[in-house]
DNA sequence: TGATATATGCAACAATGTTTCATTTGGTTA
DNA sequence: TAACCAAATGAAACATTGTTGCATATATCA
């Protein structure tokens, strides 16, 4: 059994001032059950085609603007969220670091560890957000290209 | 009068080993008049609603292809287009700069003297390309808000 | 000029963004 | 506990964009 403390997320929602409504515990429960990046189309998978898109529409946006979840977008224009660490019982904002996306499986990661560097820019431009995706091939499917070219 | 050479898009889209097309010819003309990002909105204002939307669709994707334009994500998922510099006539392929983006009035610009940092991640991550938008707010934009709260 | 590989334009469909509005409901207060 | 109300939901409706298949047109080269 793990020893993760029991999170709730009803308690989650409240503590963001957020009503806890049955839509939004069954989305933050998607997010809490599998702790990784999805995009909009997985997310709609799992919760089912029952669930209203547009509600999830703005649910994810009501996420995003309380510092619950962050977006990922990628060089194609498709966005992935992944919730904001240590903001299961915190307010603290914290997406401030780079992420990974295997342009071959799509997987894409958040490299907590990973702070995006300070960049001075010329000052009539005033920075507010930094985004900084890496785009590459993971270990995965560089292991398959490997060895589909008989490399291994 | 500017003292550019003068930029031939047939030119341009030979050496690429494209052919010159009419309706390339006129979105890269688009691109050189306009010297600066464009959203896909723009460039479909731009060039008239005669112009087939599908073939805009194929021409960008075979002028990113080729190494003509670069795309900017930006974190709506909407995606921006510039073109390379240094690219009108040979192939190199630099779009390895940062990027601002004004929130308020959506003006993206090339940052084209800030590299990307080169940033270590974990190994098993192949990183292929880099990403790099920082978001914020231009000073036009800044001096409007100012004015408007009567800093000013 | 004729051949041909490629590009174009259209149809068709899917996914997603976004707003409006009537209805429902979570949270709070009397 | 009941009632109230601001907020959330769900449905409709519409727009934009991505994407593929296919018949036709055409730029380029021999």
């Amino acid at each position: 059994m793990p020893q993760s403390k029991k999170i709730n997320p009803e308690e989650i929602l409240k503590h963001h001032e957020l009503k806890a409504t049955p839509q939004r515990i069954e989305v933050l429960s998607t997010f809490l059950k599998r702790n990784q990046v999805m995009s909009l189309a997985e997310l709609n998978k799992m919760l089912g085609k029952e669930f209203d898109r547009i509600t999830l529409y703005r649910t994810l946006n009501t996420f995003e603007e309380h510092g619950l979840i962050h977006k990922i977008p990628d060089s194609n224009g498709n966005i992935n969220y992944a919730l904001c660490k240590h903001e299961s019982l915190d307010h603290s904002h914290n997406d401030n670091h780079i992420h990974f996306q295997c342009t071959s499986c799509n997987l894409t990661v958040c490299l907590e560890e990973l702070e995006i560097p300070i960049i001075r820019i010329p000052k009539k431009f005033n920075p507010v957000k930094y985004i900084f995706l890496i785009e590459g091939i993971c270990e995965d499917c560089d292991g398959k290209v490997k060895k589909h070219k008989g490399l291994v």
